[in-house]
DNA sequence: TGTACATCAGTGAACGCGCGTTCACTGATGTAC
DNA sequence: TGTACATCAGTGAACGCGCGTTCACTGATGTAC
């Protein structure tokens, strides 16, 4: 991201860049507003402008995070569906061009906000909380409601639960993306996807 | 943890106890010394007796989380080759029980040490960040040569990297872990192990 | 078109608190001769 | 058995620094009449 860029976008903005950036490589507790009025170039007292207190920052980080995770996995999935009335085929279509997606970054993904959020549960606030809990309960539903189409039409060959497999993207992406920050490989993340996506293979069109 | 549980431990043991659990919960971070000793009995001087500075707590918790962890799973694994010379066998039985122990667990799983760390990267030295790389690559290794033995006997109906296979425990352990603490639900850690067994099953025996 | 007022996006200085770390010291137990 | 010394597991007071937060203020732009 060049000093351009950052002139043009808000400092609020800017803000909220630097500060996802930061909170997922040291934490919420651990990420200054010091830091970040420093990197946005502007005084603290301009900061408490933007935002009443650290917490309204963290609020609007998890808010921003959300919305940012439904335009991804929501348009792949979008995009997917329009190629095929099948819902079997769509998921599968989905899921390959989530790992290509994800085979494409030379980079380790940074961070999945839900789990540094969860890793520093204590330091933040019911509400934030709560919007963690909520989101991956979203998550949970939207690809049930995938699955529950798909078993309709595929018999499952093997016997498993819905919401557990629904949940297991969610989990194979967080954990994925954990695995590749760790091992510094970025390649491992999409490699989890794919894995997952031959797992709903073999479960609805067999091996 | 009873209050005479913890005077019969050295003030050390306590001091990891306490470290431990706090930073699970908030981050290494957040954690402070303050916190720990008031918990642990002891004045903060005391606490530098034990260790020369924050570092060493950190390393001393990572060394310990690795130590337990080690001994949680290789035990498993190591029971179940017991009961039987078949390695798939030996794998399924040692996924089982593992599973069957996470579900007897009736609190949320208080957390995984090489997530908390993950997420926190920047605020430990590079041998910290070293070892916790070398704990993920070693359970790579561990389950790669079990699934390699698998293999050998019983060739593969599904297409799969074992590399990515062993990661994917991990994946699952430590996704499933998080999963379980933000939707306060202990059981999803022990159904998402459920799921990767019978992947294992339907790569290896077919649905 | 000019004037009054409101809003926006900040500035600069000061605050009190808690943090990690240092230092000189201590009382109880263990070991050598 | 007695004495000297060493080690262990701490104590208590002080330190400087950086943190989040508050407060009174400001200059530029927008809006009403």
């Amino acid at each position: 991201m060049s000093a351009t860029t950052l002139k043009r976008e808000s400092a609020r903005e800017r803000l909220l860049d630097l500060a996802a950036a930061a909170v997922l490589q040291k934490g919420f507790g651990a990420t200054s507003i010091e830091e970040l009025i420093a990197g946005a170039g502007i005084s603290k007292s301009g900061f408490f402008y933007h935002f009443p207190d650290k917490a309204a920052l963290a609020k609007a980080l998890l808010q921003r995070s959300m919305e940012r995770d439904r335009e991804l996995l929501g348009d792949v999935f979008a995009r997917a569906d329009e190629l095929t009335d099948d819902p079997l085929h769509g998921f599968l279509v989905g899921l390959k061009m989530l790992a290509e997606q994800m085979a494409g970054m030379t980079e380790v993904h940074p961070g999945c906000m839900v789990a540094s959020i969860c890793y520093q549960e204590q330091l933040f606030d019911r509400e934030i909380i709560a919007m963690n809990r909520a989101s991956v309960l979203e998550w949970r539903q939207y690809f049930r409601a995938r699955l529950d189409a798909i078993a309709a039409r595929y018999p499952p060959r093997i016997a498993v639960d819905l919401d557990d497999l629904a949940d297991m993207l969610s989990v194979v992406i967080d954990g994925g993306i954990t695995m590749s920050k760790v091992t510094r490989d970025a390649a491992v993340l999409a490699q989890q996807v794919a894995l997952y996506r031959a797992f709903i293979r073999a479960i609805f069109q067999g091996a």
